[in-house]
DNA sequence: GATGAATGAGAATTCATTCAT
DNA sequence: TATGAATGAATTCTCATTCAT
C-alpha cells in the first residue's frame, strides 16, 4: 500500500485487494454528501456535474465509476433527504407512551429542526427540491410517496391512539386526521424556508390553542 | 390628442400608448400561458425557450420582445401562480360574515381546487416549483414571501375573529394560529399531488375532528 | 396639409409633393451620421441597426428606405470619413506656393486634428475601422485605394516641387517619396489613438530634425 | 519528483503540471493559430466560434476548455500578432554597430515583410484589426499601446545614437523622431495592404532622398 | 412613404458523459 | 480502477431584415 499525493489530495492506493461493497457505499455517500452540498447551495439544475466532482474531491470517471448518471445522484440525494426525515421519525412515534397529536407533530418539527441544522447543510432544503423534482421524475415520486405514506401512517396510528383515549372525536376517519397532522409539516418546513418566522414552538403553540376544546360562548 | 414634433415631422398622436401597451399585455400573457402549460409538464429547467416559442407560436425574436430572459419568464410565471392563489382567496376572507378557522380552510382548499382544476394547467404545479424556485432565485423569493405574508394575514384575522368569538382561546398568539392554519395549505397541496388521495372535504372533516371540542374521558 | 389616421396614429402629410432626390440625400446624411456616432463608440460590428434606427429618430423602414443594407450604410459610413480626409486636403495642396515636403505634412495633420475634433465625432476613429474593414469589404478597399491614392498623388507632386527646388534629390522617384510622406500619415494617427501623445507640431518637429541637411561629423 | 507506480500505470508525481502545462500552451497556441487563420481570412468579427473549432480541428468542448470565450482567443490573437513585430525587432536594434535612422527603419520593414509572409498568414493583417479593435477593447488597446511604446523606445535609442554621431540635430527631442520613424511603419503596412505598391526598398528609398543632406539652391 | 412588430437563421457557450491512457 | 481531456448536442439569445397595416 503506497501513499500517494496529487493535486493536493492523498491517495493509499491498495494493491487491488478487495474493493469491497462497503467500500463503494462509502465512495457514493460520499460522492452524494458532496453533491448533497452543491444541491443545497444551488438547486438540482444549477448543481453541475463539475461542480459535483470538485466538491468531491474525485475525477469524472471516478464519480461515473459510482453512478450511471447525474440522474442517478439527484435521485440517490433525494431518497437520502427523504429517508432522513423519515428515519429520525421512527424512533418518535415508535414509543410506546400515549403521544397526543399536538405531541406528535411537535416531536416531529423538532426532529426537522435537527434536520435543518445538520452539518452537511439544511436537508429541508433537499426535500423542497424533492417535491419539485417529484412532479417530472419518477423514481423521485416513488420514493417521495412511499416514504410519506409511511411517515403518514404514523400519524394515523397517532390518531387511533387519540381516539381510543376519548380526546378525538371516535367516529373521524384516522386517515383523514393523519392527512392534517402529516399535512402540517410542509407547511412548516416551507413558512420556516420562505417566511423565515416559525418556529416547532410557536407552531405547537398555535396548533394546541386550535385543539383545545372551548365551548362557544353561549348567546 | 397631443400634437408631437419629431424629426421635423408632425404627428398627432391619439391613443397610442393605450393601444400599444394593452396589446404588449396581452401577447406577454399569451407568452406566459404557453410557458407556463410547458413548465406544467416539464418543470422550469427542462422547459427550453425552444418549447416556449413553440408552444406560443410566436418567433424567438418576437418572445424576446416582451422578455428580456427566460429568467424573466420563469419570473412572470412564477408571479402569476403565486399571485392566483392570493387573489382568489381575497374575495372569500373579505366577507364580513364570521368565518371560523376550519371555514376559512375550507374556503381556501376550494380554491385551490379551483386553481388545480384550470384549463391553462394546474397551478398548484406551477407553486411548488416556485417554491424550490425560490430557494436560489431572489426575484421568486421576495414575490412568494410577500404573497404568501399577505396570506397568512388573511388567516390572522379570521384567528382574531374566533378569539373574539370565543371559540379559540383568547390568550392564544393569533399569528401562530394563522401559520398553523396557512401552514395546512401547502400539506394538502402536496399530499394531493405526490399522494393523490386528499380532498377538500376529508382534510377539512380531519380538521374538524381535530378541532371539536372534546373532554378527555375521565379516568 | 391633410390629416391622415392610420393605425390609431394620426399623421399630417404634406400633399406628398415633391419628395425630391435632395431630401432623399438629406436623410441619408442624417441616417449616416446616425450611424457614424454610434460606429465611432462601438465598431463597425457592434453597432446594431437597432443602435442606428434608435439613433437615427427614424423607424426601422424608414431607414430601410434610404439604405438597402448595413453594409450599404457601413460603407456610406466610410466613404464619407475617407472621402474627409482627401476633401480637406484637396484646399491645401491646390494653392500655387511652393510647399516643402514638411510643409505639406504639417498642413495634413493640422488638417487630420480638425477632422478628429468635429463634433459629429472623431473621424480618424472611423478611419481605422475602415483601414481595417477594408480588408475583407471589396467596396471599402475600393474606396480607400481610390482616394488614398489621390492623396498619395497629391504628395508626389509636393515631391516633385521639392524636386525643382532642388530640395530634395532630383534624382529620387518621387512617387517613392510620395509614399514615405503620405506613409507619416497612418502612424500619426495610430499614435493619436493608441498613445495619446502626439501633436503635430511636435511630429513635425521631428520630421524636420530628420530633414534638415546636416554634415556626418568628419571623422 | 517521486515515481510512483499504481495499478500498473507509472505517474511522475511532482513534475505533472509541467508536462501538463506544457501540453495546454501546445493547444492554446494551436487553437490561436487556427483561430489567426480565420481572423486573417475573415476578421474578428466574422470570425464564429464554429469557424475556429472546424479549423483547430478540436471540439467546441475542447476550445472552451483553454480559452473562456471568444474575447479571450481574440485578445490572444491580438497579443501574438502584436508581440510579432516587437520581438522580431528586439534582435534588430540590440545590435552594437551604430544605426543609422534610415537603417533602423529599413531593418524593421525588412522584418514587417518577413512576418507578412509568415505561412500562418501575413500578421499585418492581424495587426490592422487589432488597431481597429484597440478602440472599443480595453485588453487589445492596453497591448497595444505597452508594444507599440516599446517600439517606438527603440527608434529613439536610434535618434539619440544618430544625435551623437551628428548626423541628427542634438538640439531635436529624440522622441519626437522617435514618433515620426515609428510612425513610418503604420504607412507602410497600410499602404502595402490597401495600395498594394511599397516595398522596403523603395520606401527606404524615398526616405533616403528626404533624409540625405541638400542645400537648397542658392537664390 | 412610414411604422415597428415579427421573423428565424445563426452565434456563443455549456455540460453530461465517454474513453484512451 | 482512476484520470481528466475531449466530445458535441443542446441551449439561450441576437440582430439584420421584412411586410401588413
Amino acid at each position: 500500500m503506497v501513499e500517494v499525493v496529487k493535486n493536493g489530495h492523498s491517495f493509499y492506493v491498495r494493491g487491488m485487494p478487495k474493493v469491497t461493497e462497503e467500500h463503494r457505499a462509502n465512495r457514493r455517500l460520499e460522492i452524494v454528501h458532496a453533491a448533497r452540498k452543491c444541491v443545497i447551495e444551488h438547486g438540482f439544475h444549477k448543481t453541475t456535474m463539475a461542480d459535483v466532482i470538485r466538491e468531491s474531491g474525485l475525477s469524472a470517471g471516478a464519480v461515473y465509476g459510482y453512478f450511471k448518471s447525474k440522474d442517478e445522484i439527484v435521485a440517490a440525494i433525494a431518497d437520502d433527504a427523504l429517508s432522513s426525515i423519515d428515519e429520525l421519525f421512527e424512533g418518535i412515534l415508535a414509543t410506546e407512551a400515549p403521544l397526543t397529536p399536538a405531541a406528535a407533530v411537535q416531536a416531529t418539527l423538532e426532529h426537522v429542526i435537527q434536520i435543518a441544522d445538520l452539518k452537511g447543510g439544511d436537508l429541508t432544503r433537499v426535500a423542497i427540491q424533492a417535491w419539485a423534482e417529484a412532479l417530472h421524475n419518477d423514481a423521485i415520486m416513488a420514493t417521495a410517496s412511499s416514504k410519506y405514506r409511511i411517515l403518514r401512517e404514523h400519524f394515523e396510528a397517532v390518531a387511533r391512539r387519540a381516539q381510543a383515549d376519548g380526546t378525538v372525536d371516535p367516529d373521524a376517519d384516522p386517515q383523514q386526521i393523519a392527512q392534517v397532522l402529516f399535512g402540517l409539516l410542509p407547511g412548516f418546513v416551507l413558512q420556516r424556508l420562505l417566511l423565515g418566522d416559525v418556529t416547532p414552538e410557536g407552531y405547537v403553540a398555535g396548533l394546541s390553542a386550535l385543539l383545545s376544546p372551548r365551548q362557544p360562548k353561549p348567546v
